[in-house]
DNA sequence: CTTATTAAGTCAAATGTATTGACTTAATAG
DNA sequence: CTATTAAGTCAATACATTTGACTTAATAAG
């Protein structure tokens, strides 16, 4: 009768998950509005004057909000406005592609501090780890002589690294990834580190740096297009980042497309891969990324003819995207040359008619976001700090500690 | 200086936001495990045994929880478990389609109790307002003869519909839902009923249905792929209904294929209405139904061949929906006729290669749904039952009331 | 210049829920 | 028959928000 058949549920809460989840409400709050006084805390959150002045003066001593100068408008008695203190929090974000690896370090507003890149051996982890360890290393040594205690403020590692995760086959990309899947990458990260580890691909890591700082900034619904080696889609969705029940939601570019009777997946025709196919480039080659750059700003007849290619199925991305997410607005932006991801922009109008075209609609379909190397090591690093301080379901939880 | 910007903000949270957590989590351990201790709960939970028995108690009063007959396994004092009481909530669900409307009325657990069907006069709400009307009044009164005390019980009216809803442009339905969607309708019926009323496409409504209890029952990340007279997406994510900035998430049978030089919306292909077309048959014919059952069964040549190519575009759909949302798992449902289903399944695999072949899965890739005419109303009445029981945060929030 | 009004913010007590730890009940194992 | 184990209750406590009165500090109006 020993039927021991596991018991499925949703964890409870109580005062502690409330109050966690209060203190998350106001530091979105005063994420996406800036500094705020006590009262506008309170009308905006519905909670009482009360229980906004328990809680600023409780980040106030741990540091996270600060008090701005009063503000006298109208009559009443002046208003202190309270914003972000940026060295309230740091975050270390790892960012690990093909034959690269770059470290940043954040503050809680999301500003990067430090930064530092390093080539990457082949032959995977065995020799990579010790290059990664050693560059977040250097990178928590320099941030922590800009700002003093920042040690005891970081509130973890983010890991951004091409998916998918965990899936059979190695994928189409032999190069090293592969390698790393295999590889109890996290443990040794967090056993090297002593900071907790979190891990996102890097569309997804691309979607949490443009929400915090970026054109997906206080929205909750918004798709992050990215256009790196690979194509991924990071989805905010309901105010988070979705990851699927394994990590690996967004995933679009190994959508397959069938077109002259042979199916090839979208980031074979549209990627920066594809592109240095293309143009027959060297991917290793570290003076590549300026080069196209150039090229395109340049109008270079061989990039133009791929930008016109690559923007045609993109085009129908951006259309998909809309049809199945209904977001409020879809974000393309990658780890491709500024110029290059300019010209995609420019080039991917007009639009697909799609669900997207509605009255009223306040924001554009597309906005292009960043287009930066360091921006999934940035939305990597972003990852812990969103893990820590937005309002999530998971965070009211008791099993969330 | 009056910069009266609106301040946005999510909203915080109380006691009472923790109580109502609470007890939707017990709710959904008892829907998903079936009757469940005090003492199980309490561990499935993470609340401690006092609290799961004052809340248990509280759900008892108020007729939603009862207890079954204790059972003795092993050591200690019998546990007395407690299971939900079908009885405890009500709800109606309705479905106005092309030509037809449906009204079903459940119960707490799924259970249908009244059906009952009208067809829509042509011009739309005009006088298709006035069936609707009367038909949920007819079941709402059988309902009260067969569950005493059922109207104090009703939690709402749940309404499902084709999107997409507040789109420029009439769509390609020219019919009649056009007219439907200048109408204020949930006004009208919250009005007409006194109830509650929450609207969701067709698609939204069947995965609703399949949540509460078909194949996604106790799933948190599940894609319902609806195939009815047009296609839609039910999503399913981290365990809620997503609907997207404007409830039209999932609206995948929009979304253009290019093939030959044109660009058709995938439900043009592989809808009942690509069937019909293909059948130049008549959808407003009330037999039609039956009859392509009838046929599918038979192995009707002109159904195998539209059956063939269908499966080709599904089973690309299933593949992007497994590559864009790293589902769980898949489940194909619909307002087609059961025996279509089946030959749409069977004749859909083998599924193409995606990131949903990883080791260790669990459930297949593809489930069968519901193929009923009456499963949309299902998932229409169970939205109320959800958003009123099922454990979301947006039921913790201050402003949910 | 004085007073009324308005709004921000604080204080202390009350309220609502979950928690704690001791206790009771009731079964089985040995 | 007794020890052990587990379910469930009781009473007191802890924690976080709420309530309503009060204080502070500004502007508007006469």
């Amino acid at each position: 009768m020993n039927d021991s058949r596991p018991i499925r549920a949703k964890s409870g809460t109580n005062h502690e998950g409330t109050s966690a989840h209060n203190r998350r409400v106001m530091i979105d709050a005063l994420r996406i509005n800036g500094a705020l006084s006590r009262a506008d805390l309170a009308r905006a959150t519905r909670l009482t004057k009360q229980t906004v002045s328990n809680i600023i003066e409780e980040l106030e001593r741990d540091g996270l909000v600060g008090s701005r100068d009063a503000v006298k408008k109208g009559r009443g008695q002046p208003s202190t406005p309270y914003g972000l203190v940026p060295q309230g929090a740091f975050a270390i974000g790892l960012q690990i592609d093909r034959h690269v690896t770059r470290a940043v370090a954040v503050d809680l507003v999301g500003s990067v501090l430090v930064r530092a890149e390093a080539g990457l051996p082949p032959r995977g982890p065995s020799r990579g780890t010790k290059v990664i360890l050693d560059l977040v290393a250097g990178v928590r040594s320099k941030l922590e002589i800009i700002a003093r205690q920042s040690e005891r403020r970081l509130v973890g590692l983010g890991v951004a690294m091409p998916g998918p995760f965990g899936v059979d086959g190695s994928g189409d990309d032999p190069w090293m990834m592969a390698a790393w899947q295999q590889f109890p990458l996290l443990e040794t990260l967090a056993a090297g580190t002593g900071l907790d580890v979190g891990l996102q691909n890097d569309a997804a890591a691309a979607a949490t740096a443009e929400r915090m700082v970026g054109a997906a900034h206080g929205l909750d619904h918004a798709v992050c297009l990215f256009v790196g080696y690979g194509i991924g889609a990071g989805l905010i969705l309901n105010g988070e980042l979705y990851g699927g029940a394994n990590g690996n939601a967004g995933e679009i570019g190994m959508a397959l497309l069938f077109a002259d009777g042979k199916s090839t997946p979208l980031e074979h025709r549209a990627s920066l891969a594809s592109l240095y196919e293309h143009l027959s480039a060297d991917p290793a080659d570290p003076a590549l990324h300026a080069r196209i750059n150039d090229l395109a700003l340049r109008g270079d007849p061989s990039i133009q003819a791929w930008v016109k290619a690559a923007a045609v199925d993109l085009r129908w991305s951006i259309h998909l995207i809309e049809t199945i997410f209904d977001p409020q607005t879809v974000i393309l932006c990658g780890s491709a040359p500024e110029a290059l991801v300019n010209s995609l922009i420019a080039a991917v109008g007009p639009l697909l008619p799609s669900i997207a075209e509605r009255r009223g609609r306040t924001l554009p379909r597309l906005q292009p976001g960043m287009a930066d190397p360091w921006s999934v090591a940035l939305g990597a690093a972003a990852g812990p700090i969103s893990r820590a301080f937005d309002p999530r379901f998971a965070a009211i939880l008791k099993d969330s500690l």
